[in-house]
DNA sequence: AAAACTAACTAACGTTTGTTAGTTTTATAA
DNA sequence: TTATAAAACTAACAAACGTTAGTTAGTTTT
């Protein structure tokens, strides 16, 4: 017992390092695939940005797919828990899209490196991973089609295409990881609320 | 003049040939694109399909990146060709607005491969060709919002965030792409009347 | 003080990449 | 049938790829 703590505390700093150092390799890994594609992003690229050797990096990570694996299932873990956490608030069907459509851009503009890579390079996993992956994925449009779906049943939604509405939300959201630029001066909260008054209510006068 | 007009007879059937053998090149380059993206799809992969070795498309070509700017750059023009179009059509600005969103699922529907290459593989171009694109599709994003900043002028449209109607209009089209598949039982009349309906009126009831 | 561990290095491996050069086959015209 | 041009081939290139091996210096544990 006591010579456990005292171990932790003495090795504390070396591992603390290591995944310091690691995480910033994964990080750094994310914002070179979402600059050039996983394929196009080399070992050596990265190896540069963190300032090591190519070689070197393999001290802290098993391989490239592993770096894309981190990126993926971390953030799809992320989405799923928010997800569920909407599902279970008691507030209207409106109220959680918006919820979700909120969710949406702001984790986009909080890690839009890793919301890149998500959307764009989760076709390099392993054809094992990728299985997983698509799983997840279809996993969320379900749970996120059934509140349309009982968003029309309790009348407040309009009876629209249900795969079409899901769809137009998530593309919508989809690609403000591409628009977005703190630059152009809309807050987050903006964004969010511009997004889901024309999902919500089009813009037709 | 004689001789000018017998020899271009004569030349036609293997030129002919030729331009054929080059456009399956191009057609099957869009397709293994999309599989795979620019980066990892081979010549040796794109030789196979086409039924001849690497090195012998060489013939048809000059280089690999060729074949990604035909790609981009016909299938822009297609785009801004329709665009010109249904600006001079005596419509309302809704009409115009749903005769793109039509305009956008149907050349999705009709080559999906060259769709997906330009969406997804013009960051491949090369640093003074990808200028180039950049500029065309700035051009062509001014104009269709300018379409809804008119519609908004004349009282049809709500007073919305012109950017962000614009990039919720064009981020829901360019993910047709991804969604749609024949088997799915809607017509390509359907997808867009469907899509219209949400982007124009909104899902709210 | 010895042993073990950490984190970096250099060098090199075997592949794969896009592309070029030179040669042979195929198709067409005279 | 023969000359010619087109279209394919084989062989090879240099560069870049992900990764492994072996080594070294510095730190921590025994």
């Amino acid at each position: 017992m006591y010579r456990t703590i005292a171990m932790k505390r003495i090795l504390m700093p070396s591992v603390k390092t290591k995944i310091t150092k690691r995480a910033l390799i994964v990080s750094e890994a994310a914002k070179l695939f979402k600059e050039k594609g996983f394929g196009g992003a080399s070992m050596r690229d990265l190896a540069e940005k963190v300032g090591m050797e190519a070689a070197s990096i393999y001290h802290h990570i098993r391989s490239k797919e592993e770096l894309l694996e981190e990126i993926c299932f971390g953030l799809a873990k992320t989405y799923e828990t928010q997800l569920s956490e909407i599902e279970q608030q008691k507030i209207g069907y409106p109220e959680k899209i918006e919820a979700l459509i909120a969710f949406h851009v702001q984790l986009i503009i909080e890690d839009v490196n890793a919301v890149s890579v998500l959307n764009n390079d989760w076709k390099y996993l392993s054809s094992e991973k990728m299985i997983d992956f698509k799983t997840m994925r279809k996993d969320y449009e379900k749970r996120f089609a059934a509140l349309i779906s009982k968003g029309i049943e309790a009348g407040v939604f309009k009876n629209v295409n249900v795969s079409i509405a899901l769809f137009t939300i998530l593309s919508s959201l989809r690609w403000v990881e591409l628009w977005y630029k703190p630059t152009r001066g809309v807050t987050k909260e903006d964004l969010a609320k511009n997004i889901s008054a024309i999902l919500m209510n089009g813009v037709k006068a």
